[in-house]
DNA sequence: TTATTGTTTAGATAGTTGTCTAATTATCTA
DNA sequence: TAGATAATTAGACAACTATCTAAACAATAA
């Protein structure tokens, strides 16, 4: 038994940035800019864990004009976490 | 913030070997000899995932003569995603 | 003690991941 | 179109991870 999705969402969750990002995106969007004040590494570092919690469809994104918005998906994220937990229980 | 028990449990969580090694004690607990006849790895492999496994405390070892039993640890791995998850509502 | 069975540790190696700088793409405004 | 701003992609590199074989450790039985 595999679970795909699974591991790439456990992947994604499983970096102390990552992590920290979705604590920051939880409760407003933000920008790859704004987010960018809040954490010590560099622009292209926080766009490639960006671009791993999108693929995992832990965040969505909206651009606006030149800016692109980000997003917690707190739908996804607790539809993976229930998959997850009753394949358990089963 | 940094949440340090809960970035070992996930990245415990994030190999497909592992997560099949909880779904096989989820039921019952089982030796690594047991275990190692449903993997297609070797036996130290297999051992080098319990260590992770049990290092994020999610499975409990027990040793019984020259075996060693292990069973998935349910109490803990709620309690992890719980703290997870209500970090997230906060 | 010696042999057997069950499991882990040690050491090596290929593949993956997080980080950086430099370059590129996308959008807006003058 | 040119210049400025926002973000991503490309390429390189060090650190980490999963895997293997061989060796070692632990417990039992002859």
């Amino acid at each position: 038994m595999v679970f795909e999705d699974i591991t790439e969402t456990f992947k994604a969750l499983s970096d102390p940035t990552r992590q920290d990002i979705l604590m920051r995106l939880r409760r407003r969007r933000m920008t790859p800019g704004k987010l960018a004040t809040y954490f010590d590494i560099s622009k292209p570092s926080l766009s490639h864990h960006l671009a791993i919690l999108h693929r995992a469809n832990l965040i969505d994104s909206e651009r606006v004009g030149q800016k692109i918005y980000y997003s917690f998906n707190a739908t996804v994220f607790y539809e993976i976490m229930n998959k997850f937990i009753n394949s358990l229980k089963k």
